[in-house]
DNA sequence: CCAAGTCAAGTCAGA
DNA sequence: TCTGACTTGACTTGG
């Protein structure tokens, strides 16, 4: 028996005027002339990307969905480097407690996706450190709402910069200059061109982070003759020091031209054909899905796993598989 | 009012 | 060595 929650990314798509990702461009602040009201403006779009988000999160208990991905851009320049005097922690003490609050109180896994801009194997030490001033403000965000930070940041392995191998050590190398905290922060997930399952495989291992497994990224980007559940032992193994289910990613290949691209909705035959194979190794799995139809998504995917047998519905968007 | 263009970041393929 | 595509949603500008 496995418990599978499903969970969607960032947006819901029912919810009007709910962005939680408006925000202000460096060449629009750098265009107000009064830098304060500026830094206070900041403050006003990013209060009203928590509200939003508040709202979303009250919108996921409404529907029984316990899995949720923050938006990256809930703080606009929280980490550009000629906005330093944007103290966005102490302005948006209130808001971000009362988020957490609701995090807390409604039981939502929430965790964070930084961009692809988050390179930690780069051979460049400013781009490193630009990687580690941002996975910082992820976890002074995670701290502002009181949310324990273990776990809670998926990120890429990084650039190939040529020489996968090379690139593979480099991380290895990097992670020596990432403060402990922010190690216990990430988790690392395969990408769909570059580090596939066994690369990422071997760094998560190496280092003890935890493997989010991407289906859709192992379909675009693997080994010969590779099979994934061959592997799959090792990646609940790499979940064993967690206190969180294990995570993966779910989205379907827009088209066999466009495969590496997100599809509309998730396509419930490959998702159940990968429930079927895991079922019953590991006691819960939580289940991300990346579709460009957000919450929709879910509530499609929800309806169309009722019909499969060997699923039964405990309640909104958690399952159990027998 | 809608469509097209811009913004941010780093990598990478191709010229 | 440089340029543009890649990706994303929000936002601005042009018609």
């Amino acid at each position: 028996m496995t418990i599978v929650r499903l969970g969607f990314v960032a947006m819901s798509v029912n919810l009007k005027n709910c962005s939680p990702s408006q925000t202000m461009t460096y060449a629009q602040f750098q265009r107000l002339k009064d830098r304060e009201a500026a830094i206070e403006k900041l403050g006003r779009i990013s209060a009203s990307n928590l509200e939003n988000c508040l709202r979303i999160i009250k919108h996921n208990a409404g529907h029984d969905i316990q899995f949720f991905r923050f938006s990256s851009k809930l703080i606009p320049l929280a980490n550009h480097p000629e906005i330093k005097d944007f103290n966005y922690l102490r302005t948006l003490r209130e808001p971000l407690h009362e988020l957490g609050n609701w995090v807390s109180k409604t039981k939502m896994r929430v965790d964070f996706h930084p961009d692809h801009f988050v390179l930690l194997n780069s051979p460049k030490p400013e781009i490193l450190n630009t990687s580690l001033r941002t996975l910082s403000m992820h976890e002074a965000l995670l701290r502002g709402m009181n949310v324990p930070h273990e776990h809670r940041c998926v990120i890429h392995v990084g650039g190939a910069y040529n020489d996968k191998e090379k690139a593979l050590e480099q991380f290895i190398h990097n992670w020596g200059f990432v403060p402990v905290k922010i190690q216990n922060m990430l988790m690392l997930e395969n990408d769909d061109t570059t580090f596939t399952l066994q690369d990422t495989l071997y760094l998560c291992e190496k280092l003890a982070v935890p493997l989010v497994f991407d289906y859709h990224h192992h379909l675009a980007n693997h080994e010969k003759d590779s099979n994934w559940s061959r592997h799959w032992d090792r990646v609940a193994a790499s979940w064993d020091h967690s206190s969180l289910p294990v995570k993966m990613h779910i989205s379907s290949p827009r088209s066999e031209r466009d495969f590496n691209a997100h599809a509309e909705f998730v396509d419930p035959e490959l998702f159940m054909s990968f429930l079927s194979e895991i079922k019953g190794s590991v006691p819960q799995i939580d289940c991300m899905i990346e579709a460009k139809q957000k919450d929709d998504a879910l509530f499609q995917l929800m309806e169309q796993m009722c019909s499969f047998p060997e699923v039964e519905k405990i309640d909104g968007a958690s399952f159990l598989l027998k």
